[in-house]
DNA sequence: AGCACGCCGACT
DNA sequence: GTCGGCGTGCTC
C-alpha cells in the first residue's frame, strides 16, 4: 500500500494580499480544475470563494498546516485558460493582488459562489402544438387549465416569475406540458434579442468603406486606430465589421465608456442585427449580470456590449474588439484595481489573434504615437457621413466682452438668432450648482469645506451649500462665522444660475437643464436626451454629461461658457482633455442638414491649443501636445507608475513616501526616476491627508522591474499600518 | 478586507 | 466589576 501523493491547489482569495495561499484536495475530492471555484476556510472562522489557479505537489508555505478545501464549486473552470492567464497578466503588470483581479473579473452572483449554469429564468410559451389543446381535456385539474390559459394570453411567452403568480404549483405543470410538447422555452432573456433587422445598410462613404475593407482584410491580430470626426459614421464601420465576424459565426465585444451610451448602441444594432445582444455594465442587477457573462462565455450571445469590465468576459469564439471613444478616462478605473480597459483589450486582442478597432475623433496621445511608430493602422474619416457640414468654431475674447450671468453679448444673440429659426441651443458649463463660491462681501470671507482643501458650491435648489469632492452639505451660515454680516453673496456660475438666467432672458423659450443633480433618479438621463430629440427643448444647458456619444440633430449653436479651466493646470493630460471635451461637445451641433455653430468664450484666445482647435485641426493639436510631452518627458515618451498614500493625520503620508523611496535605494535601475513626495493637489479630501510619489523611466521594463521588489518591500515597512497605500500603473489623473 | 486578540474608559 | 472602543496582527 502507498500513501496518496499530497494533493495540493493554489488558490486566489479575494483579499489584498498579494500572494496565493495552498489548500489541501481531499481524498474523496477530485482535482478541481484550474479555473474553477473552491470554497476554503480562510483565516479564523471564515468560508472564502477562491479561484484554483494552480496544481502542487508540494507547498512552499513552510510551517503552515494547510487546510482542506472545504468544497468544488465548479466542475468546469469558471474562468477558461485564455482569461485566467489575460488575468494573472493585469494582476502582475498593475501589481494588483491576483485574488482580487479575479474577483473584479467575475460577476458578484459568481463571485458570492453561486452556481455558473445558467440559471436565468426562463421565458416560457405555448408551441403550436400546445396551442390547439382543448380546453376540456384538463377536464377538472384548475392548476393546469390556468397555466394554458396564462400562457395562452400571452403569445410572447411568461417569465417564470409571473407563471409563480398564477399558481404557485406552476413548475410541475410545466414540465408536465414539456413532456407533451406544448410548451416551450426560450432562456435568453437576459439578451437583448432582437427581432429580425429593419433597417437597410446605409451606403458607405469612400472612406467608410475603405476603413470597412481594411478591418475586413485583416487575419489575426491587428491593431486599427478609426480616427473618424464626429458624426463620421464610425459606428456604421463598427456594424459592418461586426456584421463580417458575426457571418463566421463569432463574437464580437463593444466596450464603450459609459453606461449612459450603451442603451443607444445597443438599440443601433438590435436594428441591425437580429442576432441576441449581453449588455455588460454595473447598473444591472446581478441576476442579470451574472446571466449575460454566462451566455457569453457559452458562445451564445454573439454580441457582448459593456463598459470597462466587460472587457474580462470570456468569449470562446472572439473574432474582433472595438473600442469606441478609446481616448475616454472612464476606461481606467480609478480606484482598487486600477487597469486600463483600453491596454488590456488590446492585449487580449494579440494574444487571441483578433482584430481591434480604436474608435475616436480625438485619440489619446499614447495611441497616436503607436500609429506613428507604424505598430497601429489608421484609418481616417475626414468628413461626415451625409454631406452634413462641419461646424464653424469661434473664440469669443471674454478680456474685451462684458458677461452676464456667464453669458457674453455675442453669444447671447446668437442664441435669439437661434431661437428665432425654431433651432436648438446647447451650452456647456463643466460645474454644477448655483455659483461654485458663497463669499461675505464684508470680510471677504469663503464658504469652505470641513474636510476638503476646497469651497463649498452653492446650490439653490435646496438653498444649501455642498462640497462636490466629499459631499458633505450644510446650511446657509446666517451670517458670516468672521465678521457677524450679513451680506453673503453666491460669487461665480454654475449651471443652475446660467438655466435661471436663461429662463429670465427668455421666458417663453424651454429651457433644460442636464447635470448629475438634475438627473439623478434612474432614468431621468434618458427621459430628458428623449426630450431633446422629440424637439420639446430649445435650450441645453448642461455639463460634460451631455458631450458625450448623445446625438442632437437640431442642436445648430453650442456655446462653451469657460473653456478656460484646464488650459494651465497642473496635469499634464488637462490640454488634451480640454481638447477632446470641447471637440465632442462641439460635434453636437449640426449633424442633420443644418450647419452648426460653435462659440467659445475664453480669457486666453491665443492660447495654441485653443487655436489649433478654431482650426478643427486635431493633428496640429497632437503635434503641439507631443512636443510638450517629449520635452517633459511624460507619455507617451516615458512611462509612469503613481505611489499614493493617504493618512488621518497630516504629515505621515508623506513621511510614509519619503520611507518608501528611501526602500528603494539599492534596487532602483539607474533607468527609472522617483520623484519628491508632494502633497496632492487636494492635500485633504474627505478628512483625509493624501499625498503622491511619481516614478518615471523611458523603459518599460525597468520600471516594472523596480516595482516587483519595491512593492513587496514597501508592503514590509511598519509605516504601512498607519497609511492607506496604492500603486497606479500607467496613472491617468496625476491627483 | 475581515476577524480576533488585547488592553483602557463609562455603564448595567 | 463587565461591555466595547479601535490599535495590531494574521490569514495557506
Amino acid at each position: 500500500m502507498f500513501a496518496a501523493p499530497t494533493r495540493i491547489c493554489r488558490v486566489a482569495i479575494p483579499a489584498p494580499l498579494r500572494t496565493v495561499f495552498d489548500y489541501l484536495v481531499p481524498a474523496a475530492f477530485p482535482w478541481p480544475s484550474v479555473g474553477a471555484r473552491v470554497r476554503v476556510p480562510f483565516g479564523p472562522r471564515r468560508l472564502a470563494v477562491g479561484v484554483v489557479v494552480e496544481h502542487a505537489d508540494t507547498s512552499l508555505a513552510s510551517g503552515k498546516r494547510l487546510k482542506p478545501i472545504a468544497e468544488i464549486l465548479d466542475s468546469e473552470p469558471v474562468i477558461p485558460g485564455p482569461m485566467l492567464e489575460l488575468l494573472q497578466w493585469a494582476a502582475d503588470y498593475y501589481h494588483h493582488p491576483i485574488g482580487d483581479v479575479m474577483a473584479t473579473a467575475l460577476p458578484a452572483k459568481l463571485r458570492r459562489g453561486d452556481p455558473s449554469v445558467l440559471h436565468g429564468e426562463r421565458v416560457w410559451v405555448l408551441t403550436s402544438a400546445g396551442s390547439q389543446i382543448d380546453l376540456s381535456l384538463f377536464g377538472r385539474a384548475r392548476v393546469q387549465r390556468r397555466v394554458w390559459e396564462a400562457l395562452n394570453a400571452a403569445p410572447a411567452g411568461l417569465r417564470e416569475s409571473a407563471l409563480a403568480e398564477v399558481t404557485p404549483r406552476w413548475r410541475a405543470t410545466i414540465e408536465a406540458f414539456a413532456a407533451k410538447g406544448w410548451v416551450a422555452y426560450d432562456d435568453l432573456d437576459c439578451l437583448e434579442g432582437g427581432p429580425p433587422a429593419t433597417t437597410a445598410p446605409p451606403t458607405l462613404t469612400p472612406a467608410q468603406a475603405a476603413a470597412v475593407a481594411a478591418v475586413g482584410a485583416a487575419a489575426g491580430f491587428a491593431p486599427f486606430l478609426l480616427h473618424g470626426v464626429t458624426g463620421s459614421g464610425k459606428t456604421e464601420v463598427y456594424l459592418r465589421a461586426i456584421e463580417k465576424v458575426l457571418r463566421q459565426g463569432r463574437q464580437a465585444l463593444v466596450l464603450v465608456p459609459e453606461i449612459s451610451l450603451t442603451p443607444q448602441l445597443a438599440a443601433r444594432f438590435r436594428s441591425r442585427f437580429s442576432a441576441p445582444i449581453a449588455v455588460l455594465h454595473s447598473n444591472l442587477n446581478d441576476q442579470a449580470r451574472a446571466c449575460a457573462w454566462l451566455m457569453a462565455r457559452a458562445g451564445k450571445a454573439p454580441i457582448v456590449l459593456g463598459t470597462r469590465s466587460a472587457i474580462f468576459t470570456p468569449l470562446p469564439r472572439l473574432g474582433l474588439i472595438v473600442v469606441d471613444e478609446e481616448h475616454d478616462a472612464s476606461f481606467k478605473q480609478q480606484d482598487g484595481f486600477r487597469y486600463s480597459a483600453r491596454d488590456i483589450a488590446i492585449l487580449r486582442a494579440s494574444r487571441e489573434h483578433v482584430p481591434i478597432v480604436l474608435g475616436s475623433a480625438t485619440p489619446s496621445l499614447e495611441t497616436l504615437q503607436r500609429v506613428r511608430d507604424g505598430a497601429y493602422t489608421r484609418l481616417t474619416l475626414a468628413e461626415r457621413a451625409g454631406g452634413a457640414m462641419m461646424p464653424t468654431i469661434e473664440l469669443l475674447d471674454l478680456r474685451k466682452l462684458p458677461h452676464e450671468d456667464g453669458i457674453s453679448p455675442p453669444l447671447r444673440a446668437a442664441l435669439i438668432e437661434t431661437l428665432a429659426r425654431g433651432e436648438q441651443s446647447l451650452l456647456f458649463l463643466n460645474r454644477r450648482g448655483f455659483a461654485p463660491v458663497w463669499m461675505c462681501y464684508g470680510c471677504g470671507w469663503i464658504a469652505p469645506c470641513p474636510r476638503c482643501d476646497a469651497r463649498l458650491t452653492f446650490h439653490r435648489g435646496g438653498a444649501r451649500l455642498r462640497c462636490h469632492h466629499c459631499g458633505s452639505e450644510s446650511e446657509l451660515p446666517a451670517a458670516c462665522p468672521t465678521c457677524r454680516g450679513t451680506d453673503l453673496h453666491p460669487l461665480g456660475e454654475g449651471t443652475e444660475r446660467v438655466e435661471s438666467a436663461l429662463t429670465r432672458w427668455f421666458p417663453q423659450a424651454r429651457v433644460l437643464r442636464i447635470d448629475r443633480d438634475s438627473v439623478r433618479a434612474k432614468g431621468a438621463l434618458e427621459a430628458t436626451l428623449a426630450r431633446v430629440r422629440e424637439g420639446d427643448a430649445d435650450i441645453l444647458i448642461g455639463t460634460q454629461m451631455l458631450s458625450k456619444g448623445h446625438d442632437f440633430p437640431n442642436v445648430t449653436l453650442v456655446g462653451v461658457l469657460n473653456a478656460d479651466q484646464g488650459l494651465y493646470s497642473t496635469d499634464f493630460r488637462s490640454a488634451e482633455r480640454l481638447v477632446q471635451q470641447i471637440v465632442q461637445v462641439s460635434g453636437r451641433a449640426g449633424r442633420a442638414a443644418k450647419t452648426g455653430r460653435v462659440l467659445i468664450q475664453t480669457f486666453h484666445p491665443s492660447h495654441p491649443v485653443l487655436a489649433a482647435l478654431v482650426h478643427q485641426n486635431y493633428d496640429a493639436f497632437a503635434d503641439y501636445a507631443m512636443e510638450e510631452r517629449r520635452q517633459t518627458g511624460f507619455p507617451p515618451f516615458a512611462h509612469l507608475a503613481l505611489l499614493r498614500a493617504e493618512a488621518t493625520a497630516a504629515t505621515v503620508a508623506l513621511a510614509f513616501l519619503r520611507r518608501a523611496r528611501a526602500v528603494a535605494r539599492g534596487i532602483i535601475p539607474d533607468t527609472v526616476q522617483i520623484m519628491d513626495p508632494v502633497p496632492s493637489p487636494m492635500e485633504r479630501r474627505a478628512g483625509r491627508y493624501r499625498a503622491q510619489m511619481l516614478v518615471q523611466s523611458t523603459k518599460r521594463s525597468a520600471l516594472h522591474a523596480l516595482l516587483r521588489p519595491w512593492i513587496e518591500r514597501i508592503g514590509e515597512l511598519k509605516e504601512t499600518r498607519r497609511v492607506r497605500w496604492s500603486v497606479d500603473v500607467d496613472p491617468i489623473d496625476l491627483y
